[in-house]
RNA sequence: CGGGGCGUAGCGCAGCCCGGUAGCGCGCCACGUUCGGGACGUGGAGGUCGUAGGUUCGAAUCCUGUCGCCCCGACCA
């Protein structure tokens, strides 16, 4: 009927864009590149926004805002982040509009109002945040500073993807300011691995932690930590990064301290993000051909209820039983949503649920109002199983346990299977076109060869696992020698 | 920025080549029958055909301009 999508294996692209928007996750704006993010895929953002802030809160973080405008002098003063990202950043030159005399009932802007200095929409927020914490920095007792921020960003690219990529989009922004060189790569280490924690335990994915190439390091970062998941269709997707700032911020920021021997210091950084792109590494890790696959754990819903009934009468002996399972349910801490719509049928709530990837589903009707049953189905393995109304209780929160579980070992069996040791290029092109995935293989760590494997096969190299062991080989390209494999794909 | 495609009812599309009363499916509204996997019947509402101009007796259709969006690539989280 009206909600089909396309599968996976006839085109997983549209698979995706469709999936999003018929699943009431998000849809295209009237701006380009920009998207509305439903109320069904916000409450899911919120989810992860509210377990990652937990997350940070107990690890000693607290939050701030900080302004959306940077003044470009300020955005310039670290020279190779504002070079990294000066191409794709929208800039406020006017802040004034007036009737167009040419074109009544139209604006234009007012060529009076020009600003005298243009104002940076920012990309990212160092430069705003830095040129702040050297006003409140002076000495080791004003360190550490943990502050993370939830904001929006405009990094005006030219290709987007609902989700993936998009002109704007919302994230937090972890800036922590440190006395110590040690302390700041603890803390980057720290935040990389809250992130790995929350994409495994809370979305279902497992990730690879791994350290980036100079060549896909933040623009001014010292080091760059990141992990990267695997999405079904064997692309890889960086699902969260986390920087070590070095000196490079404070040093462009004037940023010094007083040290406990008393003398001045510039101060260490880090910083580190995930985005509403989590949302489409979240789709796209678990969803199948009949929608959405949520980790209950995420799941704006956990338990939906479908009546089965012919008249009201039917309807309200089963709301008395649904209330009393329902109550339970929720007192226990699940989301409950009881579809007693009588202008949709049955089969039509069944598929609309599944579609929206709710977790649980229980049908209850006439038979089991006199057997003392409901019909429970699961959406991850889509199977289907009777029990008796007294074991709910107990039974739906080790079932929705399960189905976390059960995914999470799914996504990982598949990335599992999905990585490829190759030792030769030749080898390492096969795997790319007719497999995909990752593909572990000796790089001799130069910029110039990773380039030119980029070039030639659209493969990057997502990370340098932080558990690669040392291994004795020589780089797939130039041949010469190497100590450790680095992980390539082809990436979103 | 290069290549491709599309703007016609809320959504998805046909009509355009060959100009002549704007159509189909889904959805929506009403009523009835239905209700354990996307119901059916009957009746009904809904469109400045993206936009500006031109050709013509007459333009969704032909011509010119323009705006927007989507997809593929280069760039990127």
């Amino acid at each position: 009927m009206g909600k089909e999508i396309p599968t996976r294996s006839e085109d997983y692209s549209s698979w995706y864009n469709e999936l999003v928007k018929k699943a009431d996750l998000a849809e295209h704006s009237d701006v380009r590149g920009c998207m509305v993010i439903k109320p069904y895929g916000y409450s899911i953002w919120e989810k992860m926004q509210q377990a990652l802030d937990k997350m940070f809160k107990d690890t000693g973080h607290v939050n701030a805002y900080f302004p959306l405008f940077v003044p470009k002098s300020m955005f310039e003063a670290e020279e190779k982040n504002a070079e990294g990202f000066a191409k794709e950043c929208a800039i406020v030159t006017h802040y004034r509009l007036k009737s167009d005399p040419k074109n009544p009932g139209k604006l234009m802007v007012d060529p009076d109002a020009k600003l005298e200095e243009e104002l940076v929409v920012r990309p990212t927020s160092e430069a705003i945040i830095w040129s702040t914490y050297k006003k409140w920095i002076q000495s080791y007792r004003d360190l550490p500073i943990l502050v993370n921020q939830w904001a929006n960003v405009v990094r005006w690219e030219m290709r987007t993807r609902l989700f993936l990529r998009t002109a704007e989009f919302l994230w937090q922004e972890g800036h922590t300011a440190h006395a110590t060189s040690k302390e700041a790569v603890d803390e980057t280490v720290q935040m990389l691995n809250v992130y790995a924690e929350f994409a495994e335990r809370f979305m279902a994915m497992p990730v690879i932690k791994g350290r980036k190439s100079e060549g896909e390091r933040f623009p001014g970062a010292v080091d760059t930590y990141c992990i990267e998941a695997m999405m079904q269709d064997g692309k890889a997707l960086q699902a969260g990064t986390s920087h070590f700032l070095g000196q490079n911020f404070a040093n462009a920021f004037d940023v010094k301290f007083a040290t406990k021997e008393g003398k001045l210091d510039h101060v260490w950084g880090t910083s580190w993000g995930v985005s509403t792109r989590l949302m489409g590494a979240l789709i796209m890790a678990h969803s199948d051909d009949d929608g959405l696959v949520l980790p209950p754990k995420l799941a704006p819903i956990h338990v939906v209820i479908v009546p089965i009934f012919r008249n009201e009468e039917e309807l309200s002996k089963i709301t008395v039983e649904v209330d009393k399972m329902a109550k339970t349910l929720r007192d226990a801490g699940y989301t409950v949503k009881f579809d007693n719509r009588d202008t949709q049928k049955p089969g039509f709530k069944f598929a609309e649920w599944e579609l929206k990837g709710v977790p649980v589903r229980l049908a209850i009707g006439p038979r089991d109002l006199e057997n003392g049953t409901v019909e429970v189905a699961r959406r991850d393995t889509k199977t289907k199983e009777v029990m008796k109304l007294t074991d709910v209780a107990t039974a739906i929160p080790k079932l929705l346990d399960d189905i976390q579980e059960n995914i999470y070992k799914k996504a990982h069996a598949f990335r599992e299977s999905m990585i490829t040791r190759v030792d030769t290029y030749d080898e390492f092109k096969k795997v790319l076109d007719e497999k995909a995935g990752f593909v572990l293989a000796h790089w001799d760590g130069t910029p110039e060869t990773e380039a030119a494997i980029k070039e030639e096969s659209k493969a990057t190299i997502r990370c340098i696992p932080l558990d690669a062991p040392e291994e004795a080989g020589k780089c797939i390209y130039s041949g010469k020698p190497s100590s450790r494999r680095v992980l390539f794909a082809r990436a979103y």
